[in-house]
DNA sequence: CTTAATAGTTGTATGATACAATCATATAGT
DNA sequence: ACTATATGATTGTATCATACAACTATTAAG
C-alpha cells in the first residue's frame, strides 16, 4: 500500500526533524557544531574548495559557509589560502588538527549511533544506511531541480 | 560490517539533518509551521492535553510547547480550556479548524514524499518507513534513559 | 499556616540560517 | 582601452525554534 508507507515516512520524517533540532540544540559540542562537521568532511574528502563551491555542494548560502569556513580557520582545523590566478578566490583545506578533530568527532557519533541501535541486527542497520542515503540523494535531486 | 553501516548512518544522518534545517527554513509555510505541526499531529491523535503533558510526549521544553499552543491557540486551530479542578491547569484541544489545516499540511507534506520517492519501489518505501519509525523510537528510549 | 511542589507564561540568550549590501577583482561589450 | 556587468567572498541584519531562568498562580505537604 503505497498511500501508508507514504504517510508513514511522512510522518516519521517529521519527528526525526523536531528531534533532531532538539539534540543539535541541547549538546554542548565543545569542538566542533554540527555544522561545521560537515564542512570540514566535504574538504577531508573532496579536496581544497573556496565557499562557493562548498555552498552549492553543501546547498547552503554562501554567506552560511563563509562564516562556518572562517570559524574552522580560526580553530586552526582548516588554511585558507588565496588563489593565485583569482585574487577574488581562495581555497579552504583541512589541516592535520582539523583532519585529527573530525576524526574524533566522527568516532564520538558512531559510537552513539552503535549505541543507539544496540538492538538492532545487522541486517537493519545495514538496510537503513542503505535507504537512508538514497533518501538524501533524492532529497537532493528534487532540490536542484525544484528550487 | 558493522563498522561500516553505522559509519554510513551517522554520516547520512548528519547530511539529513542539516538538509531538514535548510528545508525547515527556506519553506514558506503559510499556516501551519513545521513545529506546530507535530503539536497539532499530538493533539489529534492523543486527545487533549495541557502543555506540560505535550512537552514530555514531544520531548521539547514546556516554554517552547507553551509558545507553540498559544499560537495555535491564536490562529483558532486549538481551543485553550481551564480545568475546573485544577486551576493551574489548561487542556489544549483541536478545532474543526485545525483538523482541517492539519489534514491539509499533511496531504502537502505526503505529495512532496510521493514525488521525492517517485523511483523508490515500494518494497524500498515500506522498509525504509519502518525503519524510519524504529529508528525514532530507538531515539526517544535513549534520549529518555540518559539525559 | 507556612513551605514545597507544580502548571503555565514570559524574558532573554543562542545558533544556524537566509537575504541584502558591499568590496575587490575579473570579464565582456562597444 | 574604458566602462559596464558578473563573480567570489565578507559582513550586516533579521528570523525562528529552541533552552534556560525568572516569575505567577495554585495546589499539596509538613
Amino acid at each position: 500500500m503505497k498511500e501508508k508507507s507514504l504517510a508513514q515516512i511522512e510522518l516519521e520524517m517529521a519527528v526525526l526533524s523536531r528531534r533532531i533540532a532538539s539534540v543539535a540544540r541541547s549538546k554542548r559540542e565543545e569542538n566542533l557544531v554540527r555544522a561545521a562537521y560537515l564542512l570540514l568532511y566535504q574538504i577531508s574528502t573532496h579536496g581544497p574548495a573556496g565557499v562557493k563551491g562548498l555552498a552549492e555542494e553543501l546547498q547552503l548560502d554562501i554567506s552560511t559557509v563563509s562564516r562556518q569556513a572562517a570559524s574552522l580557520d580560526q580553530k586552526g582545523y582548516v588554511k585558507k589560502t588565496p588563489l593565485a590566478q583569482d585574487k577574488r578566490s581562495y581555497l579552504y583545506e583541512i589541516t592535520e588538527e582539523g583532519q585529527r578533530e573530525m576524526t574524533e568527532y566522527q568516532k564520538v557519533r558512531r559510537e552513539k549511533v552503535d549505541e543507539l541501535l544496540v538492538d538492532w541486527t545487522e541486517e537493519e542497520r545495514e538496510q537503513f544506511g542503505v535507504l537512508l542515503k538514497k533518501f538524501n540523494e533524492s532529497v537532493k535531486v528534487y532540490w536542484s531541480s525544484e528550487d
